[in-house]
RNA sequence: GGCCCGUUCGUCUAUCGGUUAGGACAUCAGGUUUUCAACCUGAGAAGAGGGGUUCGACUCCCCUACGGGCUGCCA
């Protein structure tokens, strides 16, 4: 699935022409639920503009990447709705690009060789800090002349201005300064001859002709620093804005400890996928009052300048309202596809052809009163379940004796009547004020007879998706206990 | 320690110098009702603190506090 097959349209490589976004996660296991939001920005604003979208799994880190969590990424991203034109890029496999990279820095006299050691550099570091001096790196090599260089072990630095300023232009928290002097040598090479993240991400994202960086802010003073590769290659620099993180409800940063942070988990909690698209779009951007949107709305009104510049938090209450409103306003095929995929993924079997059908025929009913899959199961009972239908503990007291009495007399009254709503209804009415009771008092009995639980869909509703013979069936198994 | 970013109802947010500071979720009180959900009506709820600039600041500037990020031959 990964690949390291680039072919960035020339074409596309200026700020000017169509916009080409990425999004490009480590593979550490599992799609972070705010990488997630990152994927879905970048997303939209590339649909939304006719442009490209790109996938690059940045695991140059080999002791933490692995095929399993690519794939986890990659899966999470597909059920998500995220799709990404052409291959997902594999950064570790353009290692020798960016290492030619390194090297023409090097010609270029942007770039020098730096023989320090760690060993070297940490000391430093230590003694700086017990010093409470700066722990910027100086390396003496520098400036050094190359007839001094001995044979041993070295990394490529770039090789950053010392003096003015560097300016991030970001479209989400304004033009950020920073000092040169507060920069340092960025390493590129390590001794070993491998890139870093650093060199890597500039390389990547200017030759897959990336044009707007949308990213966490915790890459924005890697911007500065990342902007001093693009200068030492004389690269137009692309388009940045760094969005706040997600935290968690108590409004620190994201982790385990809060729940749900990898987006698997919400798929297995059984919130569809577009509700979670929509809910996460929300969190950081607005669109005015807007809250409940389609995907194409999303995309037609997502703008840089609509993204907010603090952290915001996680609020499962938010994302249960959404999914229940995203859920009534789905089409049935699309809940009935969902449903498949929520089942498949929590390792429950899936429907039988009848449950489908019966499924199908109960949608309707069903999606306006369900926030999650589960709930719309939990509905759908009635119609899953075949007879007999066991009622649970508080359903089997509701079919008391005196209930069950007329049950047993609403029976045969149905037999004859028309098959719909209308009829039915004044059917059972008739019936109930022939004992003196309003409808209300004989529904939890029918309900209970119809679904075997004390919450369902309208009980008319039920008998229309259950038809007349199996509704009959069922008050009459009820009425005999 | 140094550098950088952030701060409007409990939460997500609107506001882009002049508003009774709006909406949504949640909460509370009513209503509708056949359970649940939904829906309707109403209520309470906010500009972190302090200085400026200005006729006028949530909005612009500074300081403080708090939160976050970066400061690696991790990404």
């Amino acid at each position: 699935m990964v690949s390291e097959r680039l072919t960035p349209p020339m074409s596309e490589t200026a700020a000017t022409g169509p916009v080409v976004t990425r999004f490009a996660p480590s593979p550490t296991g599992y799609l972070h639920i705010g990488g997630a939001r990152t994927a879905l920005f970048n997303w939209l604003f590339a649909r939304g503009r006719g442009g490209r979208f790109l996938l690059r799994i940045e695991d140059t880190d080999r002791a933490r990447s692995t095929p399993e969590a690519t794939a986890a990424i990659l899966d999470g991203l597909a059920w998500l709705g995220l799709d990404w034109d052409g291959d997902a890029i594999s950064q570790f496999a353009r290692a020798p690009r960016h290492a030619e990279v390194a090297h023409q820095m090097l010609a270029r006299g942007s770039a020098y060789k730096c023989f320090s050691s760690q060993e070297e550099i940490e000391t430093f570091r230590e003694a700086a800090r017990a010093d409470g001096r700066s722990t910027l790196y100086r390396s003496p090599w520098r400036d050094a002349d190359p007839a001094t260089h001995p044979d041993a072990p070295y990394v490529i630095r770039v090789k950053a201005p010392r003096d003015g300023v560097t300016v991030v232009h970001d479209r989400v928290q304004g033009d950020v300064t920073f000092r040169n002097e507060d920069l340092d040598d960025l390493v590129m090479l390590r001794s070993d001859g491998t890139p870093t993240y650093m060199l890597a991400v500039v390389v990547d994202d200017h030759d897959m002709g990336v044009t707007h960086v949308i990213r966490g802010d915790d890459h924005l003073n890697n911007a500065a620093r990342q902007m001093l590769v693009y200068q030492g290659m004389g690269w137009d620099v692309p388009v940045w804005a760094h969005i706040p993180l997600i935290h968690g409800e108590d409004g620190k940063k994201l982790s385990k400890r809060h729940g749900a942070v990898g987006l698997e988990e919400y798929r297995a909690m059984g919130y569809p996928a577009f509700a979670l698209r929509n809910y996460l779009a929300r969190l950081g951007w607005s669109h005015g009052d807007d809250e409940i949107f389609t995907d194409a709305q999303a995309q037609e009104w997502f703008g840089l300048e609509g993204i907010g510049r603090a952290p915001a938090r996680l609020d499962m209450k938010k994302l249960d309202s959404v999914s229940g409103r995203q859920i009534a306003m789905a089409d049935d095929a699309a809940l009935a596809k969902g449903l498949d995929d929520y089942l498949a993924a929590t390792g429950q079997p899936a429907l039988t052809l009848p449950q489908r059908d019966g499924l199908a025929r109960a949608m309707p009913h069903l999606k306006e009163r369900a926030k999650s899959f589960p709930e719309i199961l939990e509905q759908a009972r009635f119609v899953l379940a075949e007879r007999p239908i066991s009622p649970d503990p508080k359903a089997a007291a509701a079919l008391d004796p005196v209930s069950r009495g007329i049950l047993s007399e609403l029976t045969p009254q149905l037999h004859h009547a028309t098959w719909a709503r209308d009829a039915i209804e004044a059917v059972v009415t008739r019936t109930a004020e022939a004992h003196g009771l309003k409808f209300g008092k004989i529904a939890p009995a029918m309900r209970a007879a119809l679904s075997g639980r004390t919450v369902s869909p309208s009980v008319f509703d039920m008998m229309l998706v259950l038809g007349r013979d199996e509704t009959l069936a069922r008050l009459s198994d009820a009425s005999q206990g």
